[in-house]
DNA sequence: CGAGGGTTTGAAGTGCATCAAATAGTGTGG
DNA sequence: CCACACTATTTGATGCACTTCAAACCCTCG
């Protein structure tokens, strides 16, 4: 079957899954569903009944949380590899937050109970889960002190020393990964704001832009504008999860 | 001795410790110390090498990240009997924010080691853990989506419908915990926005500001005024760590 | 080529920060 | 119990960053 196979082959690299039992394994490709969402389609909805959690096949999905009156806040966009809705087992089964796809996606859907079971029955992968857990815990951290003490232009120039090889040295080429209103919401600031401070970064550090790709003829450019805005040294790598 | 008796009595009611094993929480009460931090007492740096966590006795520890020229945003200000620091065993046993006393307070530090290993040891403490640093993660959810979509009036607001019984229906007295400067710096805003914020909440409320007192003749005042500018129903509780 | 979404630009408004100074509040020693 | 010193809080005036609303531009794709 084709579409197991697929499954497995994800799952399988998957860090967090590295130690989970071989039966874990077989009874989660079993029960795996690979899903195609168009741009815009929304998979569940903020405090919606939570069954199942998911993996971000290709494509790019947002997470996000909104008021009555439409105002959203964007938590986290995720590129193919991340999980996401799996924190609900400890939610009392519900989400705390929408997920839409942004881009056309697959997403593979996976059932919340086996993952539950066997956390409970292998520390293994709760050893694995709660590392994920804390390290998503520091990205948050850094997320809320960004959007207190550095200004517009700062956040976009941390933003694609991320999207960067930070290992680098010479000039590299920066590709967006998505929409530029898209970049924005991300960042917590309005598409017109975006457009405006991403002209400020490139007078103020002679970065070039054309469309979507950012060129630069060294990293120092644009660590000198952001990093002194933040309480972390540069290399300040993700560890993907 | 007087020092572990009263450690052991405070170990034992914190919920996370329920699960640990009766020979973890001998050893653990065996190297725990009780120290008393003035105002001001600085506890650890952000990426200082983490070998001790810690738990509030009493007194307040404030959680905060800073530049390089002095620039702070405040992660958490943490009441009694919240853990602190114990993240580090994922982090590379470094600190992911520096902590400091706000009050004269009493803190117990334990070794991260004991931790570490019975985390491994025994799984119903990592699902423990698991668990609180699963709530965590959504409140920090939230406060992102607070710092976005909600104003400071509303922020302070919401503050203080998180300070009051939720369950109640009548009349109710809520006390600032802490100075309004450090208030203002847990919400994100200057200490004159925080001023003139809870001003403009008085006037839209109708709630009576006495000091650190404040009196409300229920709490719909405030709900209405502040929950609409957020993406939760209202009662809203932390369920505390 | 024309429609529609993404992006930029302009003009004006709002909210919060900043700087400066007044006022209230608290604890101390006399 | 009072006066002083010091800190917390408020108030005023001004500036800047970001938002909002509006319109133009651009690019892609049918």
């Amino acid at each position: 079957m084709r579409e197991s196979e697929e499954c497995k082959k994800i799952l399988e690299n998957k860090a967090m899954f590295k130690m989970a039992s071989p039966e874990f394994m077989d009874k989660l490709v079993q029960s795996a569903h690979l899903h195609n969402a168009g741009k815009g389609k929304v998979l569940f909805i903020h405090q919606d009944t939570a069954d199942k959690f998911y993996i971000v096949v290709s494509g790019w999905v947002k997470l996000f949380r909104e008021t009555l009156d439409g105002a959203q806040a964007v938590v986290d966009i995720l590129p193919a590899g991340h999980i996401f809705g799996e924190t609900s087992i400890f939610e009392n089964d519900s989400y705390p937050y929408s997920a839409e796809a942004v881009e056309p996606s697959v997403i593979m859907s996976l059932p919340l109970s086996l993952l539950k079971q066997e956390i409970e029955d292998n520390p293994k992968l709760a050893l694995a889960m709660l590392s994920a857990m804390a390290r998503y815990r520091k990205q948050q951290d850094r997320e809320i002190e960004h959007r207190t003490l550095q200004n517009a232009s700062q956040r976009i120039g941390c933003f694609l020393l991320r999207l960067a090889d930070q290992e680098a040295t010479g000039p590299i080429t920066i590709h967006l990964p998505y929409d530029k209103t898209l970049v924005a919401s991300r960042l917590g600031m309005q598409p017109e704001t975006f457009s405006r401070a991403l002209g400020k970064l490139k007078d103020a550090t002679g970065i070039k832009v054309k469309g979507a790709t950012v060129e630069l003829k060294s990293l120092d450019q644009l660590i000198d504008y952001s990093c002194s805005a933040c309480s972390s040294e540069f290399p300040c790598h993700d560890l993907n999860a």
